[in-house]
DNA sequence: TGCCACATGACAGCCACTGCCACATGACAC
DNA sequence: GTGTCATGTGGCAGTGGCTGTCATGTGGCA
């Protein structure tokens, strides 16, 4: 790697911390992009070049840990079992969990005070899980059926959510193999009552 | 209702109407709020009192459709079996997409040319969904556990999604009532694969 | 060292959205 | 009908996110 891409991927980190520290201090909608450019010693024109939108200097974040996890998953062989696989994603937001907590805390406080992130934040999700869902299609060799995938991957990503959720729930202080243990135990014990077919 | 509220009534239908008429003619982006309080012989400012964000404007059509779906399931006494409840959310759904088939098909084009308006939607569907589970989890007497409802919530939010893709996709020719009874068919042929317990 | 590609940042401008205020118009009492 | 009040309306100025464009500066390479 040049010198130049160096120096980028730094100016690239720099922004979103800058962003970060500030979005926490005075609040996301308090925060004028000019502010974080000046706080990261950027143009704003350059912030732009970096991050497309405001949104994305907090989704970020949040977008890095569903990469990771995305990647986790890939990672696995193919002709590895399917649960299997997708434990390696729960594995994955685990270890991104235990590795940000602070950050992570402080990231959900955001969320919930800036009700217009929401979109963003779902939409991040929305991707995902299609992404998924897609790439499971792909496992089973692109010929099982759309719904199945889409299901699967919908389940997953629900456990992601409901863990994350009650992780910073709590204030971060439960251990998160406690949390995932009990929530995909109890993946095993209910089945969904879907509606009779007309 | 008084003469008041009746014109406010029509104010606010002729506006989303207008607004709707002019994105299915030169696209979203393209559509200034000027251009739609105009065609909607209103001021803009005026325009802002009845939808707080031009996607609303857009959104507005699937929030419809989402309440009355929510509607049906609440119109469920609290006795009857939940799948029982759940089927009322896709019948009302099949009602819906039967009633406005044309308009559905406009506005998903809509929604496909601008990747913008994704977040809005996927952010709508998150909130019914979260309404949803908070529903199913107050039926089943608030000493449910969470993680079933979210699931429960999530699968029926899943099978809405995938018939309106389905549906759509195939450009409104195909009988809905025959994809959503393939659709739940497949739920119960197909398990879904959850990881197991660390 | 000189040249090129490209990252940078300043400036002007568009447009979604908001606060504020004057005005008009239903609703209601008499 | 008429006065009065509550409330819907719209203009105007202003904020801030975001973009196109262009001159300038800097790393990379021959």
């Amino acid at each position: 790697m040049g010198l130049r891409e160096a120096k980028m991927e730094r100016t690239r980190r720099f922004i979103a911390e800058s962003a970060f520290d500030l979005f926490v201090a005075q609040g996301y909608d308090d925060t004028t992009i000019e502010q974080i450019a000046a706080a990261a010693e950027v143009g704003t024109r350059t912030l732009y070049r970096y991050y497309a939108t405001k949104e994305a200097l907090v989704v970020s974040f949040v977008q890095n840990g569903l990469d990771a996890a995305m990647e986790a998953f890939l990672a696995q062989p193919d002709e590895a079992p399917l649960p299997e696989a997708l434990h390696a994603v729960i594995g994955s937001v685990e270890q991104t969990i235990g590795a940000n907590s602070a950050r992570l805390l402080a990231l959900y406080e955001i969320f919930d005070k800036t009700t217009g992130l929401r979109a963003g934040l779902a939409d991040l999700c929305w991707s995902w899980r299609r992404r998924l869902a897609q790439e499971i299609l792909r496992r089973e060799g692109g010929t099982g059926d759309v719904l199945f995938a889409a299901l699967t991957a919908a389940s997953t990503m629900n456990v992601i959510e409901v863990v994350v959720q009650t992780w910073t729930s709590d204030g971060g202080r439960a251990d998160v193999a406690d949390i995932t243990r009990e929530t995909l135990e109890l993946l095993h014990t209910k089945t969904i009552p879907f509606p009779a077919a007309g």
